[in-house]
Order: C-alpha cells, then structure tokens, then sequence
RNA sequence: GGUCUGGUAGUUCAGUUGGUUAGAAUACAUGCCUGUCACGCAUGGGGUCGCGGGUUCGAGUCCCGUCCAGACCGCCA
C-alpha cells in the first residue's frame, strides 16, 4: 500500500498514530538540527520532521537531499506540534518521519509551484502539468467537475440520455471555418470536425430519442480570445415534441440548477426581453443587466435646435452614469478619446453634467438651453449628480459604440461584480441576417431554425423581417447558451436553404440526409447548447477560460507544451495524397 | 487580414539623454543556524539584452525588417 492517508487527512484525531504518506515536497526548511518538508498531494499539505535526535541517522541525512518536486514516501507518526499554525487545516500536527523513499527525483521547476507563482503564461502553458499542481489551477479543474457532474445529475434525473455523436463529419459551407481531417481510404476526400453536433442531435429525434443531451467537444477554425478556444466544449440538448416555452423552462431549470448547488444563490424568474428590444435599450444583443444606464433615444428633444451633428443623424441616443457629474474635465477629454480609439470609431462625445445644484453643464451648451438639458435628463432619469454621455450616427453603429461605453463605465464603476449572477433570456431573434459580402441572406443562428409561425408568410415578400422562434440565455453580459425550435418539414427547410442562396443541386449534397429524414416522420423538436468553458469561467468568477481548460492553446491556436500543430513527414502525406504547396520556412 | 502592448539572469522585472564591468528580487548551490512554516544569516555561480540588418567613435537603449507572446477589431451560423 502505497499510502494510508492523504496530505490533508491528518489532525489531532490521529494523534501517536503512525501513517504513510506519498507527496511532492513543497519546501525544504533545513535548520540543521532539525529539517521540515512540507509534503503536499492534490488533498493539502502535510508537514514532516526529520530531527537530529528522533530520526534515523541515514534518514536524516537522506532528507537533506530532498529539493522541490520530488515525489516521496515516508512512514512516521503524527505527533503534536510545538508550535502550531492556524492558516494550515493539518497545522496542528506534524508527521515525525522513520522512514523516507524517494519514489522519483524531480529536476528544479523553471516556476515557483505556488498559489502566487512567478511563472509567466506561456511558461506555465508549457510546463502545464506542473501549472496544474498548483491550488489555483487545480481549483478551477475540480470547480469544472463540479459544474459537469451537476449538468449530468440534473438532465439525466429529468429524463435526458447522454448519446455519442461521431467527431468525423462533412464539411459545410455555412458558418464558422471547418478543421478538415484528410481520409486515407477515400483518397481526395476530408472529413470535417463538428463545429456542433447539430444535424445528429436533429436525426436522434427524427430517431425517437426524445430528449437528448451530450457534453461534447467542438470545433471551429476561427481566431482565438481571452474566451474562445479552437476546440471548446458544449452542453448540447435537444427534445422533441416541445415548443419554445417548454425548452425555456426545462433549461432555466437547469441553469438556475446550477447557480444554486454550485454558487449557492436562488434567483427569480429570469427576465425576458426581445432581440429588438435588446438592441434599442442595452444596443447589445447579450446585454449586462447586473446595472441599469439603460439607453435613453433623444432624437425629438436634441434634434431640431441648430446643433447639425445631431441634426443630420439617424440617431442620437444616451446613457445615465450614475454619480459621474464630477468628472474632471481631463476625465472627459480622456472619455472622448476613448471613445475615438479605431476600436470603438464614435466621431466625438456629448457629456452633460447634472450638477447638485440642479444646473446643467454640457459640451454642447452653446445649442442648447437649460431647459432642454433639464428635459434631457428628465427624459434619462439622470438625477443631480449624474453624467449624461450621449452618441449619434446611423443606428446600428450607434448603439454598438454606445453599448461598449456603457460596458466600460460598469467595469469603471465597478458594476460588474463577478459576485452577482443576473440571467435573461434574449428571445424573437431575426431569421436572416443581410450580408453585404456575399450579397445575400445568412441563417442568424443556422439554416435548421424555424420561423415563426405567424411570420411565415414574409419569408418569400420581406425575409429581413422574419422573427424566429431562437433564444440566447445571456448571463452577466455572455452568451452562455443559444438554440431554437428547429424545422422539421422538408418542404420549408428546402425553402430556407432557397433563401440562403443554396442551389436545389447544393441543398441536397450537403443536407440531403436531413431532409430525407425529415419526410420519415419527424417530430417537432427544438434544443439549446450552452458553452460550458465560458459557463464555468463566469461561475468561477473569472473572465478567460484558459485556465478552466486542463490543456488549452494559445492566441495563436498552439499547444505550446506537445508543441502541435507540426508537420507530418512525406510517408504520411503520400498516403494522404496531399502535397504541400506553399509551407512556412523552419 | 488589421491595431496596440511586450520580449534583458532559471523566473518576474528595472535599466535615465546612446557612454566605464548590464542590476534587483526570487530561484539555484555551498556553509552556518535548537521550532520553522514567505524561516533567517553569509558566500557563490548564473546574461547570444528574441533574431537579422542599419545609423553611430560607441546600441539593451535609435531606425528598418522578422519571429514569438498577450489584448482587441475583423472573423466566430
């Protein structure tokens, strides 16, 4: 037996009791006299004396060798400690060593394998397995357990079976870039990894399946963030015979599940709001509503007065930042750079100041008079003290510009407490969206979402217009998850692929098999999928999802640690019967 | 594809206007230390200043190129 305990087991209780324990010495403290090896496991630490007297002589002399990282055993009794320390869970006691084995030496580490280490990220990345001994990291790999068993109890006790999908699929034209896997059997053909297991989970209820979940990996060839990884992991469900309400319900359950047993907070009802809605008042489709500086439209009280650069504009829109009047004007001149950045694009900032003696003072003071700032800011519900930051330009710009304001106030403010947990759904997405590239429609969400009922008969006369029956399930301004009720006559998903410029000829090479199913009795259903990388980050508290990630890649899309990709030798690509064109010089 | 920031000891960083032998902390090694727990004290080793080119009497420092890393925009149905 290779240990009777583990390195956070031991207190007082095992008092004169004598164990074995394996570990990785943590820190050597040598006085001379006496030596203490903090031995630490995945459980806690554990601290060993060896002493001049007590311990066997070549023991002794043995444990002075031992340096960071090197994986021991030693048997010894637990005994009270002289003097104690109280930030230990184990500080009471110690473990009076007889007995050391050093089961394998350890070079010296190139960090520190502390909470606070001074490894840099892409050392860490590289050393990941020694990144991973260290609490923070180890505590975010169990919190992720955690979150992943409780999705599994919760959809498997409410009737969901856990069911396989292959990860060698087709490629498609639609969405996201696909990774291609080149088949050795079918010479010139490439399978595609799935960027969602969409069309399976669809033919497992066309299958009778019912309710389907899987936690399952996913694949997109885009550019990386701080919270997008090339293979990243999703909650992926789907159920028949349901209409939107019945999913909204089934997985605010779930969600609320979880925030509950993993945070331990209770929340109403989640409010719902409409894309359309969104967009008018947070002008964000994944809107933070943990604070409000909600958007106020002032076109009928600020255009019209003379000033021609609200005059000439489609919009002309504001928020309320709470408590912000006192900014200096240095503050503001920096505010109005900000927002100028190519990043953000505004031409300029109106600010108007509701100073605590009821007046007004403003950036645009020269066009407008007190009362028409007064009944700004009645319009804004800004009270004395408050700052009114107001943008104008064509609409859809506009509100993205403002929404990034808002959203950098709230982190200024410190309104964005990782804290509070504030769901909602978004709900009546658009079908379609316009895409001035391509010249054509794109499916907003994919081409399998169903519209509305009521709106079916727009598809063919004003396709933009077109509400579908899709929802996001948005929480402290992330998307955490998104799905809809799906097609399920082939008739009206031939119509779609229509609108999405596909060819009868491409619909049918493509999704031929789904349509198909579809005339073989399938049922009407409808799921969701949440991204359970961004879920854990944000329940955890934190906004980059690398380190809920055992082994992530890097901005570039490297595993720096296997050090892939890499090339593969020319046996390899003649079997594949691929050819390099053009490859990077080593 | 683009914008910005960074790259100096094993590690994290400092390095002034271009000027003598490139520093600190930490890690590491050796010695001392009768209760440590961020142990302490002393001594020591450790540098292709990312790489290539240029300007200059002289470059870690200025210029050009390039590679790498990070954040963001585009992209991500």
């Amino acid at each position: 037996m290779y240990r009777t305990h583990n390195c956070g087991d031991l207190s007082l209780d095992q008092l004169n009791q004598n164990v074995t324990l394996c570990g990785w010495v943590q820190k050597n403290r040598n006085k001379g006299f006496i030596i203490w090896i903090d031995l630490r496991d995945r459980y806690g630490i554990t601290q060993l004396v060896f002493d001049e007297e007590r311990t066997p002589k070549a023991i002794f002399e043995n444990a002075q060798s031992l340096a960071r990282e090197f994986v021991i055993q030693v048997q010894g009794t637990v005994i009270e400690r002289e003097s104690k320390n109280p930030n230990m869970t184990t500080g009471a006691i110690e473990v009076l060593v007889h007995d050391l084995k050093i089961l394998n030496p350890s070079k010296t580490p190139p960090f520190t394998i502390e909470n606070d280490t001074d490894g840099g990220e892409e050392l860490r990345m590289q050393y990941r397995y020694l990144d991973i001994r260290r609490n923070p990291v180890k505590a975010k790999l169990l919190f992720r357990h955690r979150v992943s068993m409780a999705v599994r109890n919760y959809l498997s006790k409410a009737g969901f079976i856990d069911v396989e999908t292959p990860y060698l699929i087709k490629s498609t034209p639609e969405g996201a870039r696909d990774f291609v896997v080149p088949s050795r059997m079918n010479e010139g053909q490439f399978y595609a990894l799935p960027q969602s297991p969409q069309t399976f989970k669809q033919l497992l209820m066309v299958g009778g399946m019912d309710r389907y979940f899987q936690i399952v990996k996913c694949f997109r060839d885009e550019d990386l963030r701080a919270d997008r990884q090339p293979e990243f992991t999703q909650i992926d469900c789907e159920m028949a015979f349901v209409e939107q309400e019945d999913i909204l319900n089934q997985f605010e359950g779930l969600t609320r599940h979880l925030l509950k047993e993993i945070k331990g907070i209770e929340v109403d009802t989640f409010p719902r709001i409409s894309f359309d809605e969104a967009m008018k008042t947070y002008g964000n489709d994944k809107p933070d509503i943990r604070f409000g500086m909600t958007f106020c439209e002032l076109n009928e009280l600020a255009q019209g007065k003379g000033f021609s650069v609200f005059d000439s504009q489609e919009l002309v829109v504001g928020i309320t930042v709470p408590e912000a009047a006192e900014m200096s004007r240095k503050e503001i001149d920096a505010l109005i750079e900000w927002v100028k950045r190519p990043q953000i694009g505004a031409k300029g900032l109106v600010y108007v100041k509701c100073l605590s003696d009821g007046s007004f003072k403003s950036s645009v003071d020269k066009f407008f008079s007190p009362e028409d700032l007064a009944a700004w800011a009645g319009h804004c519900k800004a009270q004395a003290g408050d700052l009114i930051l107001v943008l104008s330009g064509d609409t859809k710009t506009t509100r993205t510009q403002l929404s990034a304001l808002r959203m950098e106030m709230a982190e200024r403010l410190g309104l964005r407490n990782p804290e509070v947990f504030a769901p909602l759904w978004v709900t009546d997405f658009p079908l379609l969206e316009w895409d001035d590239e391509s010249k054509r429609y794109h499916a907003m969400h994919h081409p399998f979402t169903a519209p509305k009922p009521e709106h079916l008969n727009l598809l063919k006369s004003d396709p933009a217009s077109v509400k579908a029956n899709a929802y996001d399930l948005v929480l402290n301004g992330n998307e955490i998850g998104g799905g809809s009720i799906r097609i399920h006559n082939q008739e009206l998903q031939s119509q779609m692929f229509d609108l999405l410029g596909f060819s009868k000829k491409e619909a049918q090479a493509q999704f031929g098999f789904l349509m198909d199913a579809f005339q073989y009795g399938a049922p009407p259903h409808g799921g969701i999928a949440f991204g359970l990388d961004r879920l854990v980050a944000i329940l955890g508290g934190e906004e980059t999802i690398r380190d809920f990630i055992a082994f992530p890649k890097n901005n570039s899309g490297r595993d720096v640690m296997i050090d892939a990709p890499a090339p593969i030798d020319d046996a390899q690509l003649a079997e594949l019967s691929l050819k390099i064109t053009a490859a990077k010089k080593e």
